[in-house]
DNA sequence: CCCTAACATTAGAATTATTCTAATCTTATT
DNA sequence: AATAAGATTAGAATAATTCTAATGTTAGGG
């Protein structure tokens, strides 16, 4: 179902516009295309390669570059979350909240696992005193 | 200084050639002069392109897909351990026992942290019961 | 011993993932 | 509504890695 149409003047911006102009992005077709296709559902894993192919299905026109392009910015702006675990390819989590990872090695799935199920109780210091920006803890699944 | 000549039987093989075979590999002069540049000196993170840079250095002939192939194989006969902390490209460390790592995200460079220095206080069960075969802490450090 | 067949290894070519940059689109200002 | 400044897009280029045909190694038979 399709919104009505805007008029000129801007006087029913949707949610997600807004949202992306909140962190100084402009919300073009594209970005907001695939912004609806990655926040509009729960909590997900995906890689460049598999947003342009949902953005295919749903027939929206955009490139693989600016898949790329959205999915970098939006890492940059905190709406995602880039996560290492295959060096074949990058990963992006729409959880942003303090959280940890399985990795099944098998399907190459990933699992989010809360922040209270895991404990760091020892830690080394940092050297040089410098500042800890995250501490990520992957649980690599045989299976 | 270049070691005797060797006869055609196999008389003074030397440890990093029967290191080699011992782990199911033949001690082929490429191998044998990428396993000695790896493993000559002390623990080291290294990637394809820095061990093809060493070895070019060292007039060692070989191609960059034989330092993969060689990377590669090393890490499945145990004698490397892969790191994935920037997809941009893979890290291999000469230490294969079981520690953790630092990364400093400003120059991409890693340091081991002593399996001793972080003690995990609460884990969560693996799904289905299946077996961890890993489990990774890389405290990202902003500098 | 030497030769040969079977298999392992190598590296040039091809592929895949990602980035770069020139062209295009947005938007604030008038 | 027109314009200029800057943001965004996507085709082309690049960089990292893998594939596969050619080459090298080795064990066993002659």
């Amino acid at each position: 179902m399709s919104a009505a149409k805007t008029k000129k003047t801007v006087t029913n911006e949707t949610a997600l516009a807004e949202q992306l102009r909140e962190v100084g992005l402009r919300p073009t077709q594209q970005r907001m295309a695939l912004a609806d296709l990655l926040f509009g559902r729960g909590n997900r894993h995906i890689t460049a390669e598999s947003l342009y192919n949902d953005a295919l299905t749903a027939g929206v026109n955009v490139s693989l570059a600016t898949v790329y392009n959205a999915l970098h910015t939006f890492t940059a702006k905190g709406l995602l979350r880039e996560i290492t675990i295959d060096s074949t390819r990058s990963y992006f989590d729409t959880n942003v909240d303090e959280h940890h990872h399985f990795y099944f090695e098998k399907s190459g799935r990933l699992e989010d696992i809360d922040h209270t199920s895991v404990k760091l109780a020892r830690l080394p210091e940092a050297p040089d005193g410098l500042p800890v920006s995250r501490i990520d803890v992957v649980i690599r699944i045989d299976g």
